[in-house]
DNA sequence: AGCACGCCGACT
DNA sequence: GTCGGCGTGCTC
């Protein structure tokens, strides 16, 4: 018997198949872990395959030293799984093995705890009476443990001695057993459970069409507060009556706890939680939980989808929009592709959960490759916040040259008087987001990064946002040796700052990536703010998602235009997605809310369409513009990225990709929109100097995607050439 | 990725 | 003579 075994060790060169023979004294398993001879090391490898021939002489194959598990870790769903995305991504198999089986579970370092269970035996029961009167503890020990009928070992040996116990064990009156012991994440969230909420007659259309499977994806398309998370959980009820389990994925690990309480609440015990921010012991033992089937139902972030759950029912995908389920670096995926090669091995229906579904989404729901179900009216029956658009150029042209405009003053003063919250939004962090010469015009970048510093206030330092490098700031200008010396644009630092002089009185809260490093930060400022009336929380993006205030009433978006002018076909969308997610935020209770919008282009038609919340007509607009440019969802970008310490080399090996690229387009002339070489826009990241070749080409060519990877596939140690399917972000 | 092999300059 | 620099090539 021989086996394909794919190898631990995550390079281009070594992502093919060795096929071993395997020992005759041990079954070998499809799917397991095996320890092998490679060179002149040992390494850990996956069989991915088990034949009886090879094509290989008896003095080129070695034997496989010893199976790592006396299971097969890798179920056969992932096998699956691992080769779909091989071929839509072109990533490396071990890239994929690492996702569905984390490092935590690969190390060997983590161990299952156990715990130690003592227990009066019928022995010990019989002949209570015989132990010593002077024996004191260990009448007492008795005594207790007749009361308890089981405690931990470790207890014990506490309260009534080491000795004691040992004694008892020794008589064999007291037995033990020893147990594993999970370390459970969010144990505090007990299961205090709870009914079923009835379902409004549009949330029982809604479930009943998802279970008719009549097409696998749903776009749940429905409006904050619409009740899509009843739907969802009477989906994944379904999915557990009939003996099967199911995923559910939030956008952000800070929303897991909200979530894991809803859930356990309805669910009990079998929910588990899975994201990146578990400690190494939780993640160990929440994955065999969920491997071994005790856990049938996964909360978690994007990573989760990677869930070792057999026989999925259901898979929900909530906020489906948002950028967090595109994982940005390494392996790289889009989590709604994974689910969806889920859904389809297990013929189980994937809801996609949205009140602003990415234009992608809502066109395979308007062509007919999703099921579209709508819910468009609020449980509550309370209106959506009224959205006031204020022009800052007006504003600006007025004489008032301060972040905030007269506008969101007086609804902030209005908001503190009445005793209640408001959250103010800025996509940015830091103090300011550049140090530059007023004279020459010079802006602080990094050395290793052609990209602009950042000044944080706190430590009085200015910081690369991608390589993390400090450095001290300029106090005078390099290029020309003049002091006078200006920060750019505000971020959330200065914001508080200058509310601060505003409102002396008012408690301040700042939430953004610099005030939650620590681990429980995030519910910290949370659970302060939420506490506190009146109050002002000023934050980026990571307000905007999931969280309810119900006595925030007011909700300003300070810049709106910062994410409109990326120069990205998909600027438009986020835009639209970002305000209407933190209108939301405003007057979620009984208390109406309002939205202060501040915008130096009042008249953008996206505004105009976030302040009626009016997605259909956005969506139509939107899918114009990328049919005329042939963008996504009527084309795939493939981004070929090249990088190098060494400028030269990199310059170079992409004219040539892009010369063989040109003579692949003479023979698909109809499937190509766009080929270009250029510069990356961050031109130098991390002292390795980047170009690229973009291109689009016509969607569903999987054979011209793979001549793609192929010409792309380079080995050199200097250089790396990175191919990327829709790409999130050109940078 | 690691590790051996190999070919060249410096030096106990 | 030999020690060690890292360029090259291979791993079932």
């Amino acid at each position: 018997m021989f086996a394909e075994v794919i190898v631990d060790v995550s390079t281009n060169s070594l992502d093919k198949i060795f096929d071993y023979e395997c020992p005759e004294n041990q079954t070998i398993l499809l799917g397991q872990r095996v320890l092998v001879p490679f060179g002149n090391r040992t390494i850990q490898g996956y069989v991915l395959n088990l034949k009886e021939t090879t094509n290989l002489n008896k003095n080129q194959i070695k034997q496989i030293l010893k199976p790592l598990d006396n299971f097969a870790i890798i179920i056969p769903e992932m096998l699956n799984l691992i080769f779909e995305l091989k071929n839509i991504y072109n990533l490396r198999i071990i890239d994929i093995l690492h996702l569905i089986v984390p490092s935590q579970i690969r190390s060997g370092k983590v161990k299952s705890q156990t715990e130690t269970f003592c227990y009066l035996t019928s022995f010990g029961m019989e002949h209570l009476n015989k132990i010593k009167a002077n024996s004191k503890n260990q009448i007492s020990a008795c005594a207790y443990l007749k009361n308890v009928a089981s405690e931990s070992i470790v207890k014990l040996k506490k309260q009534f001695g080491n000795a004691t116990i040992n004694k008892l064990i020794e008589k064999g009156f007291v037995g033990f057993v020893t147990e594993n012991k999970s370390r459970l994440p969010m144990q505090e969230i007990s299961p205090n459970l709870e009914d079923d909420l009835v379902l409004t007659k549009k949330q029982m259309e809604a479930v009943n069409q998802i279970l008719s499977k009549q097409k696998l994806v749903n776009l749940l398309f429905g409006v904050t507060g619409s009740g899509k998370t009843e739907v969802y959980m009477h989906v994944i009820k379904n999915a557990l009556k009939n003996n099967q389990t199911a995923i559910m994925l939030v956008p952000e690990i800070s929303l897991t706890p909200k979530t894991v309480k809803q859930f356990r609440a309805r669910f009990g015990s079998t929910v588990a939680v899975l994201h990146s921010g578990l400690s190494d012991g939780e993640k160990y033992d929440e994955w065999f939980r969920i491997f071994n089937g005790e856990a049938k139902i996964v909360v978690g972030a994007r990573s989760a989808i990677f869930a070792p759950l057999k026989n999925l029912g259901a898979i929900i995908i909530d906020e489906e929009h948002d950028g967090s389920y595109q994982s940005e670096n390494n392996p790289r995926y889009e989590t709604n592709e994974v689910a969806f090669i889920r859904a389809k091995y297990n013929n189980c229906p994937l809801v996609l959960g949205s009140a602003t579904p990415t234009i992608e989404s809502f066109y395979k729901a308007q062509n007919g490759s999703y099921n579209l179900i709508t819910l468009n009216e609020r449980i509550n029956k309370m209106p959506l916040p009224k959205m006031q658009i204020v022009d800052m150029c007006k504003e600006f042209r007025s004489g008032n040259t301060s972040i905030f405009s007269g506008e969101l003053i007086n609804e902030i003063s209005k908001s503190i008087n009445n005793n209640e919250q408001t959250i103010l939004f800025l996509n940015r962090r830091g103090f300011s987001s550049f140090q530059m010469c007023r004279e020459c015009g010079y802006v602080a970048k990094c050395s290793d990064c052609d990209v602009s510093l950042v000044y944080h206030k706190e430590d009085n330092l200015l910081k690369c946002h991608y390589c993390g490098k400090k450095f001290k700031p300029l106090t005078k200008c390099p290029n020309c040796g003049n002091v006078n010396l200006k920060l750019g644009n505000t971020g959330t630092e200065k914001v508080v700052e200058e509310l601060k002089q505003i409102f002396p009185k008012t408690p301040i809260f700042r939430m953004d990536n610099d005030t939650t490093t620590t681990k429980n930060a995030h519910a910290k400022i949370l659970t302060e703010f939420e506490k506190t009336k009146p109050s002002i929380l000023v934050g980026t993006q990571m307000i905007a998602k999931g969280h309810d205030f119900p006595s925030v009433t007011l909700v300003g978006i300070l810049d709106a235009d910062l994410s409109l002018f990326y120069s990205d076909y998909k600027a438009n969308e986020k835009t639209y997605q970002l305000v209407t997610q933190v209108a939301g935020r405003a007057g979620r209770k009984n208390l109406e809310g309002k939205v202060v919008l501040q915008t130096f282009f009042p008249k953008h038609y996206v505004y105009n369409f976030c302040a009626n919340y009016d997605y259909l007509r956005f969506y139509n607009k939107e899918i114009n513009l990328r049919e005329t440019a042939s963008f996504p969802p009527f084309s795939k970008i493939i981004r070929v990225l090249v990088t190098s310490e060494d400028n030269e080399l990199a310059k170079n090996l992409t004219h040539n990709l892009f010369l063989k690229f040109k003579d692949l387009r003479i023979n698909n002339k109809t499937e190509f929109y766009f080929l270009e070489a250029m510069r990356s826009p961050h031109a130098k990241i991390k002292k390795k100097f980047r170009y690229q070749v973009l291109m689009r080409i016509k969607e569903n060519n999987q054979n011209l995607v793979k001549q793609i990877f192929e010409i792309s596939n380079i080995t050199n140690k200097n250089v790396t050439v990175f191919v990327e399917v829709n790409p999130q972000n050109l940078g």
